[in-house]
DNA sequence: TTGTAAGCGTTATCAG
DNA sequence: CTGATAACGCTTACAA
């Protein structure tokens, strides 16, 4: 056992003033800004640097009525926040902007009531001045709590019935859905399927609906293969009804990178090569991507710029300034590799 | 564009006293507990509600001298910390403890100087209680700190030379190393090498230590293919370096289960089959070693338990309790299923 | 240019 | 059991 280690008192603005033999107003100028001459600067700074002093960000957070933090909070069922591959580009994009600005970021992890009930306190309590909402539900009480005492925020991913006057940024699930089957149908595919994850979900929704749209009249329900989860292992269980109901199927729109590459590791299983026996396509361009063989045709999703433009959108309110009414939708160009 | 909304002025403690018609004082008991008659409790509770009354953060945190957070910090480059399937299960662990004893768990990134230099201050500046440290390097400025101001904290990861009044809690590299590749060579195998990742750091060079002990006189460091990370892409690279260089081998451990999956891509496309010609081991039993077919014989990593295990050694110190002087190893079980 | 002093919203001490 | 009142460490008018 060790003993616990304690930490000595730190020094306040008052002992700087102390050492360097001026007062508290003046220290607090050379670290805010403000009229302070070379000298007095230099003693201050000399002294700031001899006493190891740090401005105490409650005391500061106080009287500036600001935390100059932004929360990035993802409502997602815990297990899918582990393994979603946009999660992380969406934090990085966030961070960097935010800390351009030196904004802190906080990534709160709600995965219990508990969760929600402390952070939903928190939130209301000048903890942060703004928050990053991914996949915010209508019901959710962070929601509520952030609609009621109008903290400036914006969502990631386009929910549909939500507090309006939150702004969103995302992408358009169901046009580029639309685009990347169109661009499947043109190989010559003639039975396309899709193995359609999380329609509960907005974007699950949307991307089915996009699949529709495309295939207009030829679309045939029967060939939709519904799982529950936008993951390599739903994917691969997908494939597999797909092939059961519909042996001569040649093309398959997996609503995720991580579903298609379950899907092609199913159809190697089946005996089927990719693309020559079946096209497969993915979505997201995440990580997933070029991990297949054949590397995977996709939809590229923005990630980062999402993140970074989120954080813009709740730095803007912060400031008071204006947003876009609704929000933004970032382009999603198709790449196009080898599996289709 | 949207005009931005204003929040309204929070109501205050004092708001609720007026309210209630009692004293600040008294509000703040029936907050934090303290003697308090029926009538004017429920007056006051009543009051709380009406007019939407939250503690401020700052203000209690200034007082109290403490802010009831405790930071999580991944020192790691920012692409691993994405990629890393363990870190999820660490930071859901230790929010799970550090929640029900009512604390805030705060992730930081770390992602740039800037950043550094940010959380930094903020480390020593009362922001959060404590620190759960992910792939600490003694060089790490963030650690000096830390160590400079005596902050509450605890590593994750065996850090080989780092300030030793800092706490860890890890997995015994090494021997899980030596145990599972023991396990490997049982099954009869003859010629086993090894993907050994990220060496230049202590998990990597400990999990090829172990590799070596268990082979013992057998060691042949021709056998060793290294590649810098723990991913899909370099286990495939690594795997066929190491066919090329020995065609007859039959046996690999791959240094963790995402490499190991891009190693039993790379064999297959080889022509080779698992586990019938060569028999693959992993390393942390992560979602990837159900992925793969056949699934993965590999090391159990119990990364909520340690995480679990961090957040209570943080705030055993934070209470200035006492703590296992070193550290803390948890048990890794082998999980023996098809791939070997 | 600098010092003084008034808060920021809480909690805690201490009389009543 | 409750009400004043003094901190907590900092910023920011306002005076000097």
């Amino acid at each position: 056992m060790t003993t616990p280690r304690r930490s000595a008192r730190r020094a306040t603005v008052h002992d700087v003033a102390a050492a360097a033999g001026v007062s508290r107003g003046t220290v607090s100028r050379v670290i805010n800004g403000g009229y302070v001459s070379p000298q007095a600067r230099s003693a201050i700074e000399a002294a700031i640097k001899r006493v190891g002093y740090v401005p105490n960000t409650a005391a500061r957070n106080l009287v500036m009525q600001r935390s100059q933090a932004v929360g990035f909070i993802v409502l997602e069922p815990h297990m899918l926040f582990l393994e979603d591959p946009n999660i992380g580009g969406l934090m990085l994009g966030a961070n960097r902007t935010l800390s351009a600005a030196d904004y802190q970021m906080v990534n709160l992890v709600v995965d219990s009531d508990r969760d929600t009930a402390r952070i939903t306190r928190y939130l209301s309590s000048g903890f942060v001045d703004g928050a990053i909402i991914v996949s915010a539900r209508a019901h959710d009480p962070i929601i509520k709590v952030i609609a009621d005492v109008a903290l400036p925020a914006v969502f990631i991913g386009h929910p549909s019935d939500l507090y309006a006057q939150i702004p969103f940024v995302g992408i358009d699930n169901v046009a580029s859905s639309r685009a990347i089957t169109e661009r499947l149908m043109a190989t010559g595919r003639r039975r396309i399927g899709m193995i359609a994850a999380a329609v509960d979900r907005d974007s699950g929704a949307d991307r089915l609906t996009g699949f529709r749209e495309a295939l207009g009249s030829r679309f045939d329900p029967g060939l939709v293969a519904e799982v529950p989860l936008y993951d390599f292992s739903h994917g691969a269980e997908g494939m597999n009804r797909l092939l059961e109901r519909t042996p001569e199927l040649d093309g398959v729109f997996a609503a995720s990178d991580a579903v298609a590459a379950g899907a092609i590791e199913a159809l190697r299983s089946a005996g089927r090569t990719v693309p020559g026996d079946v096209g497969v396509v993915g979505f997201d361009d995440s990580s997933w991507a070029t991990r297949t063989r054949p590397h995977l045709s996709t939809v590229h999703q923005p990630a980062a710029d999402i993140g970074a433009r989120s954080a813009d959108m709740v730095m803007r309110q912060i400031r008071g300034e204006e947003v876009e009414r609704g929000g933004v939708m970032l382009p999603t160009p198709i790449v196009w590799r080898a599996s289709a």
